[in-house]
DNA sequence: ATCCTCCCCTAC
DNA sequence: TAAGGTAGGGGAGGAT
C-alpha cells in the first residue's frame, strides 16, 4: 500500500482528507481481500469490523490478515458508526475517557475465536468494565511506545542521555548569561588567599617556579557524577561496587520476535567490516580485542545500560555503558541504584554558581559535571600556585556538594584534560611544562579526546597505541590517512600541543529532537502524530533560544532487512539502516507546522513504512537569531508574519502554497486611515478584556489613538500598560507577568498594527509564541468568563478572537486538560445557541474544527461535542 | 576555492 | 523489560 498522499495546502483540509482516506483504504482493504479469495478460510468474523488501537499482541498486522482471511472487516482509521469493535491492549486514561462509549476488546478475543474457530462473546474480553466513576483498565499496564500521547514527555524525563545534553546546554547558557553581569567580587578568592596565609609555611606547596607566563587552564570533573550525587542520600553504599541503572537486576522476559545472537551477530559484522582483507591486517598487527557492549549477554540477560558505576566497580572490569546483564556477571554483589535526576541537577548547580560568583567567569562548560576555567586571574590575584587552588578549591566543592571531584592543571585544554585522567579519582594533578614530553609518551591513544573506537581502531590497525609510537608518523601521512584536519590534530594532540581556546561565549548551531526508543508504529497516522510531537519539540527549543532555522534535516532509522522484528533491547532500536534528508528554506522559521510540512514531504518521498520505523529525529540548521531592530521583538514578529518561508526544495511539490498556513496576514501601513474608526468604541476584542471596564484613562487614550490607526482587531502591541486589568495581570506566574509588563512599556510608543480580516471562512491557528504563551495562562474561570462577555456583548465574532479562543483549547488539550476544554467547548455550544446569529455559529464551527484537528493528532479521536445548531 | 548534502564520529 | 539524546566537527563527493 502506498503511503504517496495528495498535497492538502496546509492543514484546512484535513478533516475532509481522512475522510477520502478512510473510503480509499477500506476500497483497498476489499480490493485485497477479494483478490485473496482464495486465502479466505473462514467466515468466523463476518459482520465485525476491528480498529486496532496501539500496541497488541498479535499485532496490529497480523490481527488484519486474521480478519482478512475469516471474513471480518480491518479500520485504519476509527469509524464510529461503522467501526463494530475497537482493539486494544491498553489505553491511557485520557484515551479512555474518550472512547469510553465504544466496544474496547482486548485482543485476545480475536485470536481465542480464530482458536475456537467460532466468534466468542466479546463481553469477556473487554479492556474494562464500564463503572460510570471509575473505569478500570482490567489489564497490566505495560510500557508505553511512541503510539501513546504521552510518550515523549515521559521518555524525556527518564533519559539520562537527554538529561546529560540539556544539562549541557543549561549550564553553557549559565556562564553565558553570568558574564553578563559583570560581577567583580570573587570571595572565594579572598578564602583562598586566606588560607595560603595560615598554611604556606605547612603545606611547603609553593614553588618559584611554578610562576611562569604560561596560560594555566583547569579542568575540573566531578567522580563518577550520577554515583556520587546518588550516594549523598545513600551513604550507606560508600565504598562498595555501586551502578546508577534503570534496571533493578531482574532477568529481561523472553519476547516474540527477538533473535539476540542474530542481532548481535549483525552489529559486529557492522563493525568489523564485511572483507577478509581486514581480518588479514588485523592478525599481521596484533589488534587488541574490539568488543561490543553486547559481548557476554544471553537471551534473558538485562538490557538496561549502565550510567554511572563507581570506582569500586570500575576495579573488576565494570564500566560506563555497559549492559547490566554482563556487568551482573563480572560482579554479582554490584549495587544498583536508580537515577536521581534532580539530585543530579541540584549538585551541577550548585558546583557551577559556586565557581562562577566565587572566582572566576571565565568558564568553559563542558557538561553537567565537567568544565574548564582560565586559572589566569584568580593566580595573579592570590598569588596561589596551581596545586595550591586546585587543593582549596576541590575542598571546597566537595563541602558544598557532598561529591568528590578531580581536576587536571596544564598550558592548554589537552593538557589540562590529560592531568584529570591521571588525577582520578578524587585528586588533583598538575602536568607542569617541564614534564609534558616524557607525559604524553605513555599516554594511551585512546584517552586523546577525539579518538574514538573509530578512529583508535584505525590507529590501532597501523600498529599504533600510544602517543609516543603515534608521534613517529609525519604529518603528511596523518592528513592523507585521517583527512586535513583531524591528520593535524592527532600530528599536535600526541606530542601535547593543543591551540584550541576556551570558549565562554556559546552560540547553538543546530537545535535538534531525536527519538530512537520506543518507536513503533501500526500505521501513518501514528508515525505522523509522534513526527508532529517532535515538531512542536524542535519549535519551543527553537523559541526558548529565540532562533529560527533555514534547515530542516530529517534522521531516520529503519529497522534493517536482516535484523529480528524485534530488537534485544526492549523497545529499543535494533540493527538499524539511518537515512539523513535533508531541506532549505527560503527563510529561516521556528513554525512546527512548516517543519512538520518539510518533514512529511520528505517521509512520503522516501516512502517509509511506518511500521519499520525505529528511530526518528528532526534537526534544524543555518540557526539565525531572531534580530532584534527597531522597536523590539513584537515588532519583528509581525514583520515576520507577512511572509512566512517557501520550502525550497525539490521534494517539495511547486504547487503548495504555504501561505495558507498562515491566514491571519498582518500589514503595517505607514499612515492607514480606518473606515472603521467610527466602530471602535463599541467595537470589543480580546483585549478589551484587559482593560477595566470604567476606566477613563484608557478611554482618553483611545480617543487620543484616534489620529493614528484604529482598526476593528487590536494585537498586543496595541495594549498599554494602563489598559490591562490588574486581575489579568494576577493570573499570570510572576515572570511570565513581568515579561508581560515589560513588553507592553517597550510599545507604549508604537503604532497600531493593522491585522487584515479575512473573508475565509475557514481559520488557521496562527498566533505568535509571545501571545500564545500569555493565553496559555489564563485560568480557566478567566476564560469562561471572558467567552460569556464576548459572546453576549459583541455583535459579531472577530477572527482574532476566534484564534484566540481556538489557540486556548488547543493548548489546553495538548497539556491533557481535555476535560477543561470539553467544558468551554459546552459553554460556547450554549452561550452561542441561544444568540442564534450564524456569524457566530461559523465562529463556532471554525474552533471546533481547530480543536477536532488537534484531537485526532494527540488521540485520534473526535471530541463528543454538538456539532448542528439543532 | 567554497558551499552543500549526507553521512560518520565523538563527547558528555 | 526500559527510557539508545544532542551538539559539534569533519570527510567524501558533487554543485556552483
Amino acid at each position: 500500500m502506498k503511503r504517496n498522499r495528495k498535497n492538502t495546502n496546509g492543514f484546512e483540509k484535513w478533516g475532509g482528507y481522512m475522510e477520502a482516506k478512510k473510503t480509499k483504504l477500506e476500497q483497498q482493504f476489499t480490493e485485497k481481500a477479494t483478490d485473496d479469495s482464495n486465502h479466505v478460510k473462514s467466515q468466523i468474523f463476518k459482520g465485525i469490523s476491528i480498529f486496532v488501537n496501539g500496541y497488541t499482541l498479535p499485532s496490529a498486522n497480523e490481527l488484519k490478515r486474521i480478519m482478512m482471511e475469516n471474513g471480518g472487516v480491518y479500520h485504519h482509521y476509527h469509524r464510529p458508526n461503522i467501526t463494530t469493535h475497537i482493539i486494544a491492549s491498553n489505553l491511557p486514561t485520557a484515551k479512555l475517557k474518550l472512547l469510553k462509549q465504544f466496544k474496547i476488546v482486548k485482543p485476545e478475543w480475536i485470536s481465542d475465536s480464530l482458536k475456537d474457530g467460532k466468534l466468542l462473546n466479546y463481553e469477556n474480553y473487554l479492556l474494562f468494565i464500564d463503572k460510570p466513576n471509575q473505569p478500570k483498565i482490567d489489564f497490566p499496564v505495560r510500557a508505553k511506545n511512541a503510539s501513546e500521547p504521552t510518550f515523549l514527555s515521559e521518555f524525556y524525563n527518564n533519559s539520562r542521555l537527554h538529561l546529560i545534553s540539556t544539562m549541557a546546554t543549561t549550564f553553557k547558557r549559565l556562564v553565558n548569561d553570568t558574564r553578563k553581569q559583570n560581577q567583580t567580587d570573587y570571595p572565594g578568592r579572598q578564602r583562598l588567599k586566606n588560607w595560603i596565609e595560615q598554611n604556606r609555611v605547612k603545606n611547603m606547596l609553593f614553588n618559584d617556579s611554578e610562576l611562569d607566563n604560561d596560560k594555566i587552564i583547569m579542568h575540573i570533573d566531578m567522580d563518577c557524577f550520577f554515583v556520587s550525587a546518588g550516594l549523598v542520600e545513600r551513604p550507606e553504599l560508600r565504598g562498595l561496587p555501586v551502578a546508577v541503572t534503570h534496571a533493578k537486576g531482574n532477568l529481561s522476559k523472553q519476547r516474540e520476535g527477538v533473535d539476540r545472537g542474530t542481532e548481535f551477530n549483525l552489529y559486529v559484522k557492522r563493525w568489523r567490516g564485511d572483507d577478509d582483507e581486514n581480518d588479514e591486517e588485523e592478525e599481521a598487527h596484533e589488534i587488541r580485542p574490539r568488543s561490543t557492549k553486547r559481548d557476554g549477554i544471553n537471551e534473558t540477560d538485562s538490557m538496561a545500560e549502565i550510567a554511572c558505576c563507581s570506582y569500586e566497580a570500575r576495579k573488576v572490569g565494570i564500566k560506563n555503558g555497559m549492559l547490566v546483564g554482563r556487568a551482573l556477571k563480572m560482579c554479582p554483589t554490584l549495587k544498583l541504584i536508580p537515577y536521581n535526576f534532580e539530585q543530579y541537577k541540584k549538585v551541577a548547580h550548585t558546583l557551577y554558581t559556586h565557581i562562577l560568583n566565587d572566582y572566576t567567569l571565565d568558564v568553559e562548560a563542558v557538561s553537567c559535571d565537567e568544565l574548564y576555567l582560565d586559572c589566569s586571574h584568580i593566580l595573579e590575584t592570590t598569588k596561589a600556585s596551581p596545586i595550591e587552588l586546585a587543593m582549596f578549591l576541590r575542598n571546597e566543592i566537595k563541602e558544598k556538594t557532598q561529591c568528590p571531584c578531580s581536576t587536571g592543571i596544564g598550558s592548554n585544554y589537552l593538557l589540562a584534560r590529560l592531568a584529570t585522567k591521571k588525577a582520578k579519582p578524587d585528586g588533583q594533578f598538575y602536568l607542569e611544562p617541564g614534564i609534558v614530553m616524557d607525559f604524553m609518551k605513555n599516554i594511551d591513544i585512546l584517552d586523546v579526546p577525539g579518538v574514538g573506537r573509530t578512529l583508535g581502531h584505525k590507529l590501532s590497525t597501523l600498529g599504533i597505541s600510544t602517543c609516543g609510537e603515534l608521534s613517529a608518523l609525519s604529518l603528511q601521512t596523518l592528513q592523507s590517512e585521517f583527512g586535513n584536519k583531524t591528520g593535524l590534530s592527532l600530528y599536535k594532540h600526541c606530542r601535547g600541543e593543543d591551540d584550541r581556546k576556551l570558549n565562554y561565549d556559546y552560540k547553538p548551531k543546530s537545535v535538534s529532537a531525536d527519538v530512537n526508543y520506543g518507536i513503533r508504529f501500526q500505521n501513518k497516522e501514528e508515525s505522523d502524530n509522534f513526527v508532529r510531537q517532535l515538531c512542536n519539540e524542535v519549535e519551543k527549543r527553537l523559541d526558548d533560544i529565540e532562533m529560527n532555522g533555514k534547515t530542516v534535516t530529517l534522521k531516520l532509522m529503519i529497522r534493517n532487512a536482516e535484523a529480528p522484528k524485534e530488537s534485544a533491547k526492549f523497545l529499543g532500536h535494533g540493527f538499524c539502516d539511518n537515512i539523513t534528508k535533508s531541506s532549505s528554506l527560503t527563510k529561516s522559521t521556528s513554525n512546527s507546522r512548516i517543519i512538520f510540512q518539510v518533514v512529511n514531504k520528505i517521509m512520503n518521498q522516501l516512502d517509509i513504512d511506518p511500521t519499520e520505523l525505529r528511530g526518528i529525529g528532526i534537526q534544524m540548521n543555518k540557526l539565525e537569531s531572531r534580530i532584534v531592530t527597531g522597536p523590539g521583538r513584537i515588532e519583528n514578529f509581525i514583520s515576520n508574519m507577512k511572509s512566512e518561508p517557501k520550502i525550497n526544495h525539490t521534494l517539495v511539490n511547486e504547487n503548495t502554497d504555504n501561505d495558507k498556513i498562515i491566514l491571519t496576514k498582518v500589514s503595517k501601513p505607514k499612515s492607514h486611515q480606518s473606515s472603521s474608526t467610527e466602530n471602535i468604541n463599541k467595537s470589543k476584542s480580546v483585549m478589551d478584556f484587559f482593560k477595566p471596564k470604567e476606566d477613563l484613562n484608557s478611554k482618553n487614550q483611545l480617543k487620543s489613538s484616534n489620529s493614528k490607526s484604529i482598526v476593528p482587531c487590536q494585537s498586543l502591541v496595541n495594549i498599554k500598560m494602563s489598559q490591562v486589568d490588574p486581575s489579568f495581570l494576577d493570573a499570570l506566574p510572576a515572570d511570565l507577568r513581568l515579561k508581560l509588563e515589560n513588553e507592553l512599556k517597550s510599545h507604549e510608543n508604537l503604532n497600531s498594527t493593522f491585522i487584515e480580516n479575512q473573508n475565509s471562512p475557514i481559520m488557521e491557528v496562527t498566533m505568535t509564541e509571545e501571545s500564545s504563551k500569555l493565553y496559555q495562562h489564563v485560568q480557566i474561570d478567566k476564560m469562561k468568563e471572558f467567552i460569556e462577555e464576548w459572546v453576549v456583548t459583541e455583535n459579531e465574532p472577530k477572527m482574532c478572537d476566534n484564534i484566540m479562543v481556538s489557540k486556548y483549547l488547543c493548548n489546553l488539550i495538548s497539556d491533557a486538560k481535555t476535560e477543561d476544554a470539553y467544558e468551554i467547548i459546552r459553554k460556547l455550544y450554549r452561550l452561542i445557541k441561544n444568540k442564534d446569529d450564524l456569524a457566530w455559529k461559523q465562529s463556532y464551527f471554525d474552533i471546533l474544527k481547530n480543536v477536532q484537528e488537534i484531537m485526532m493528532n494527540l488521540y485520534n479521536a473526535k471530541m463528543k461535542v454538538e456539532t448542528t445548531f439543532k
